[in-house]
DNA sequence: ACCACAGTTCTACGCGCGGTAGAATTCTCG
DNA sequence: CGAGAATTCTACCGCGCGTAGAACTGTGGT
């Protein structure tokens, strides 16, 4: 759903990096490197509130941004997209499992078990 | 690394339901519905060669043309893009952990078993 | 040996997206 | 109210992708 480009991603970057909401300004100052425009950020940063990726807060003068969702939910999503897009979900599954370290097989491992005991105590 | 197009993703779903190569002429039948032209199908067979998507057999008449990994491949590899843009990687497996269903909880944990297993056993 | 034809390569066009930013507008602070 | 900052409007350019015509080439048939 959401196709980011590299700029796009960079003020993803910087807004997920940040845990207040930020103005353009202040996105512009941390890509401070790439020299950009002021309305460069502008037009990205409504390119992605269209995405639906960053949220505008219009209420103060300056506009404040911040990401809808935070990153780990964001990487969660792309990968529920690709696995939906297996025709065979158990063999991704299994090809996955073998792309992963095994710290993160442990750490994994680990999310699944506590995903499955609170659906368990909630679900009933 | 792999950014696909509609077309180039619909070809790509032909080649892998397909469990042997085929011509740009069976591509195309089998897309017949979309009555593309034959140089069409053979301009984005090149494109997906490119990627490295595609392997082509020129040694016949027709070259032959399928995928270079089988679709679980490419999905399992897509996921581990998609967790690689994670800045916290058991964040991001945690979420994910609790976006995947029981039934595939229970394939995937079953699958981080195995590769777990595996690994122990060959790699010393 | 030659031709017809299938298949391939070359080339190209249009469109939409992303990077980029100027011009015009608007709002707020002093 | 004026200056300046911030926003919106608009636009350009390059690239990737869908699409395909034209030219080329190699193989099979007679």
């Amino acid at each position: 759903m959401a196709r980011l480009g590299e700029l796009e991603h960079a003020i993803m970057d910087v807004l997920w990096a940040s845990d207040s909401s930020m103005t353009a300004r202040d996105v512009r100052d941390a890509l401070s490197d790439r020299d950009l425009a002021a309305t460069t950020i502008l037009t990205v940063l409504s390119r992605l509130e269209n995405k639906g990726l960053v949220t505008r807060d219009r209420s103060a003068r300056a506009h404040r941004y911040r990401p809808t969702d935070a990153r780990d939910v964001h990487v969660a999503s792309l990968m529920r997209q690709a696995l939906d897009s297996a025709s065979n979900t158990d063999a991704a599954l299994a090809r996955f499992a073998d792309a992963v370290t095994p710290e993160e097989a442990a750490a994994l491992a680990g999310a699944l078990d506590e995903a499955m005991r609170r659906r368990r105590a909630e679900g009933g």
